[in-house]
DNA sequence: GAATTGATGTGAAACAAATCACAAAATATA
DNA sequence: TATATTTTGTGATTTGTTTCACATCAATTC
């Protein structure tokens, strides 16, 4: 028997999302063309695997001229539908769920939270030029805007049950800040992002460091990022 | 030439995250005892996946009686150092920070957050018990509070100058929320989260099984958790 | 315009991770 | 007490990913 659970996001396509971090910072200090091992070298990996990555994704470049920083820009930005606005609803507006309603970066990346949905009627009123509304009206936004994403940050206890609902209204990709393994069916993407695992795996690697001391024979020399 | 970048949380730890997700729920049910296939299906591996990984991790199971799920929840508990009491320190206190700094789930793990820091003095003053801070008085609270692992959610501008300060006071490890590819020595662990990102690659994978369509043939067949 | 240089792109090789297959052990049953 | 059953734990195998090695091409130099 296989596993049905595939890891959603491929280590291919994290290093795609290193290599665009460190295109716009490049692109931003005038930077017109890189090679691969510019963007290894930047990145912490070779410059194989950013030439193979870039070839599971289609990416051609130029021999012996590398790959022109605007056109890879932009590739990367059509891969991940950046091109056209992507409509997102948010839901549930406690802290977590606030915090990423004013969440600049969303906007800035062509991501659009259209509207925020709470169950208490006491939050239901606009903050930050988002409306909130209560969750009788999800049909009607979810169909209106087109939404097929929705950052689920609600309760432990009711993350099922929203996220039940939300599939029957046609929503395809849950991006899940309650620590519950949601139940779904094939087709629905789930992402979950468990911000207290994030923290204890780096009090995990710290202390298993710490013991290893001798800084010699560490199982990880990591010098940058997590992708 | 190797990588230098190891991807900081190895699939295998990932699962153990998800191991004891499904654990603590078991147990609030009043299940006393699990097999490696019970703790399989609930959370997508196989069951031959579940025992490597505690084999991996030194855990012992009874051979036809299964695990104690007390025992076995201990014992992860002990792999994530929840035993004793980690003291986090949280920078910067725009959006992303406060929310963090409230986010009950950390104390409840036994990650306490004793202090926060802010360079604007108009952020300086007490929310929510934890106290907040300015920057000149790191090395104080670091030094008292044996503080190992921090949280940095600065705008992305000032993120590299304080992850260096921080390290010339003695932290070890970095969970950082600016979009910045954080330039440490080899024996620092940095773990990023970037919540575009997150949101970006559900996007990605929505547009592809829509693509693939006829929901056979699908690259992912995922039915409930990342891990 | 031939020779050299410096990059890409990709099969082949090496390595790592997941699955298979089954021995070993503990319990239940006869 | 012997036999059957159930589940763990782990070598062997398969599958997937990264690294190596080099053919290929385009620009530059002679």
């Amino acid at each position: 028997m296989k596993q049905i659970t595939k890891y959603i996001i491929k280590n291919s396509l994290k290093r795609i999302f290193l290599y665009r971090a460190c295109l716009s910072r490049l692109r931003m200090m005038g930077v017109e063309k890189v090679f691969s091992y510019t963007l290894a070298h930047e990145t912490g990996v070779t410059s194989e695997q950013v030439r193979k990555d870039f070839s599971e994704f289609g990416i051609k470049g130029n021999k012996r001229g590398g790959y022109n920083t605007n056109e890879l820009l932009e590739v990367m930005e059509n891969i991940f539908h950046r091109n056209k606005e992507q409509n997102i609803v948010l839901i549930g507006m406690g802290n977590l769920g606030i915090a990423l309603s004013k969440h600049g970066q969303f906007f800035q990346r062509n991501m659009n939270i259209v509207a925020t949905f709470d169950i208490d009627p006491f939050k239901q009123k606009v903050r930050s030029n988002i409306p909130v509304y209560s969750l009788s009206r999800l049909k009607e936004i979810i169909d209106r805007f087109k939404v097929k994403v929705v950052i689920l940050a609600v309760p432990e206890i009711s993350a099922q049950e929203v996220a039940d609902e939300l599939i029957r209204l046609g929503i395809k990709g849950i991006v899940n800040f309650a620590p519950v393994l949601l139940k779904v069916p094939n087709d629905v993407i789930i992402n979950n992002v468990n911000l207290c695992n994030e923290l204890e795996s780096v009090i995990y690697y710290v202390h298993k460091q710490i013991k290893a001391d001798g800084s010699k024979n560490l199982e990880i020399l990591y010098t940058g990022m997590k992708y």
